[in-house]
DNA sequence: TTCCCGCCAAATGTATACAGTATCCCGTGT
DNA sequence: ACACGGGATACTGTATACATTTGGCGGGAA
């Protein structure tokens, strides 16, 4: 008897990885806001037909990663609202979060992953490449949070980073955001290598405050804009 | 030109309205966990073709509150564990909206709906009625959470209090537990009504305490029983 | 020239047909 | 009697066909 034996790897549904497609692709900045997203076109496009890229789209719009403008779907803009919003439920789930991970940090092998996303961000942030940084950002996030137990917490931090992931790519093309950031990864690494839940905690809010100061300063949101969103 | 326009009520999709019934069948308990939640079976019931139901059922996924057994959907039961993730959430976002909901509160007005519900939770219990309880419950939350400016703020609070509110059924039947709850109620709508959002949630994290400790005192749950819950 | 009415095209919402797979039951062999 | 195998059944995953609605474009009339 094995100690854990993973379920065997099934192929993946066709609707779960176009939902992946999508979701990473927004993630990213690939597709844009105001993007329509059309059953039909992204069907084509991804080589499936409209069904399996209706659950996607409709996972999405529950998730509310894209907004279902009445009829279709399409990429929300933010408005400086949204943002805001976003980075209120992120402040009270993300330090708590991160706190559970660095008391169940216990062998420096837990933490491994999390470090080579962090070597990961240093080394991008030396070449100024921005898509890496951002991946190395994203990778971060994923490495910490396996180490939290609550799966509904991880969920829920996992979905309103992703509203904002997007927007990334904008402000982490400036060097000075870029280095602000990576201080803050440090701070909360190292909290989390000390297996001191308060100091990781309070790195995660200090980083989150400052990302969020990034976005205001670096893209012109305007405040009145509708978005729709969900 | 009016202050506030709502959409045109255009005749709901088959797919939200299925969505809605199997979501409110969910969390009033008509929905046993464990249930197959096969889509056949449900079209037949409902009177649809799978499609729509398909889309319900994974937006319900998505959302944790079905889970996927590999295949086919089911009622996830809660393990002991589960219901403490569950908490843990509720205790970072509830308190922090319904101090918003309290600084929203201008008028009297505004509360109206909020102590409506509370007259009705009084009511219920004086008359012992439990499923009237758990509405007059739900109807309150609902109340003070349209005082919350932060969309995304509601819909998470929302989501997880969806989560446990199938259980409230088995808790709430419990004269002493009902009186406890209403007290709780209280404590919220008078500090809503001071709008006082400090005291509001203050009264909030006691009531969750209570809501909690109501749940493991009463509910014989398996600690270890697993659930499969997304 | 402009406005309005009607038709057409395209996209979504829904249903159903088809394919693949897992499970269960029954029969047969040992 | 029990175990193993084969087939049938029932369910999900996917595709496609059909209906319905929406938006635009063009033609005709004022």
């Amino acid at each position: 008897m094995v100690a854990s034996l993973n379920p065997v790897e099934r192929p993946l549904a066709l609707g779960d990885q176009v939902y992946r497609s999508l979701r990473a692709n927004l993630r990213n900045g690939k597709i844009l806001p105001g993007y329509p997203l059309q059953e039909v076109q992204l069907a084509a496009q991804l080589g499936v037909s409209r069904t399996p890229v209706r659950e996607a789209l409709t996972r999405l719009a529950s998730e509310g990663l894209v907004s279902s403008d009445g009829r279709s779907f399409s990429v929300p803009a933010l408005t400086l609202q949204n943002v805001d919003d976003i980075y209120e439920v992120r402040f009270l789930v993300e330090p708590e979060a991160v706190r559970h991970a660095a008391e169940q940090a216990n062998d420096r092998a837990a933490l491994a992953p999390v470090m080579q996303a962090l070597d990961a961000s240093v080394a991008a942030h030396k070449a100024a490449n921005n898509d890496a940084f951002v991946d190395a950002n994203a990778l971060f996030r994923s490495a910490w949070l396996v180490l939290v137990p609550n799966r509904r917490l991880v969920h829920a931090v996992e979905l309103y980073a992703d509203h904002v992931q997007h927007l990334r790519a904008l402000t982490l093309g400036n060097a000075r955001v870029r280095n602000l950031v990576l201080r803050g990864l440090k701070r909360i690494a190292a909290g989390l290598a000390a297996r001191d839940g308060d100091a990781a905690a309070l790195a995660m809010r200090g980083h989150l405050t400052e990302a969020k100061r990034a976005f205001i300063a670096a893209v012109g949101l305007d405040r009145g804009k509708p978005s729709k969103s969900t």
